[in-house]
DNA sequence: TGTAATTTTGTAATGAATTTAATTTTTAAC
DNA sequence: GTTAAAAATTAAATTCATTACAAAATTACA
């Protein structure tokens, strides 16, 4: 794990971008960027809820959101069954992800496609690849099945 | 338009792909095939209503469901503001999508990038870029404000 | 320390999506 | 044709992710 996901490193990092480094905000943004599981607004509530029992749901989304703006952090786009939200730390190095049409899982893919800039009126801030299909687990179910 | 969308073409499709072709699924499908907004379910349930008044949203849902699975549309990968699934006819020409962070707006690019096949232990069915910024309408309204 | 601005919190409300079971329609066998 | 089984559709009720709101707590700064 990098220096970045210490409580120091990312106190300053919110800093930096401007955002109050308030316990809650540190602790949602140093979750996200240590998970590699695609965590859902309740999967982090429900991971930092047992060290700190005051904490809101309501604090989690909007510290999501207020991350998410500052580019801190990215919403997967990708839809899922569970239609749940996704997030991704956006200090990561870029990468692609593969969902799975059954399990809904997200897994991370290294390799990131060359994306050329479209032409259109409007300003591309960010790119993202989705590969979708079946995950091992879920091509084996669907062979016993048959 | 294309011969595609009518409503005979359209009900050979879907028995080609092994759907019944009923009149409430056609209408969905064909609805899909010829809107190019990226209709959500409830913008094709409020659609259809009209002419079909005994029409349910579950059967909107359940026929999404159905024809997603065979393949026939796609759920646009990206999160939108209005946290709710959006729908593209698969019988389009490959394209990518442009998602403006502030509206909302889905937008088509005719443009698709190389996206090479990752390696990993999934079953790769397709993959989609997803492009983020602002539409032309919103900068403005972003310069406006400041 | 005092005061204002910001942040957090809990509750309530919103609304998309699903579940359920009952009804209707279609299919196919006789 | 009749009829029985299967499939599809419907409406109501429920679930649950997300947001709105207002009060309480915390922080910054003078």
């Amino acid at each position: 794990m990098t220096q970045t996901s210490t409580t120091p490193a990312i106190t300053s990092l919110l800093s930096r971008a401007g955002i109050r480094p308030s316990v809650q905000r540190v602790a949602v943004m140093r979750y996200v960027a240590e998970s590699h599981s695609h965590p859902t607004a309740d999967d982090i509530y429900r991971s930092l809820s047992p060290d700190m029992p005051s904490l809101s749901k309501t604090t989690v989304y909007n510290t999501l959101r207020t991350l998410t703006d500052a580019r801190l952090i990215n919403m997967v786009d990708a839809q899922t069954p569970d239609c749940m939200g996704h997030y991704d730390s956006a200090l990561r190095d870029p990468h692609s992800h593969f969902v799975c049409r059954c399990c809904g899982r997200i897994i991370d893919i290294a390799m990131t496609p060359e994306a050329p800039m479209p032409e259109g009126d409007f300003t591309v801030e960010s790119s993202s690849t989705c590969y979708r299909g079946l995950c091992a687990d879920c091509r084996t179910q669907a062979t016993i099945s048959l």
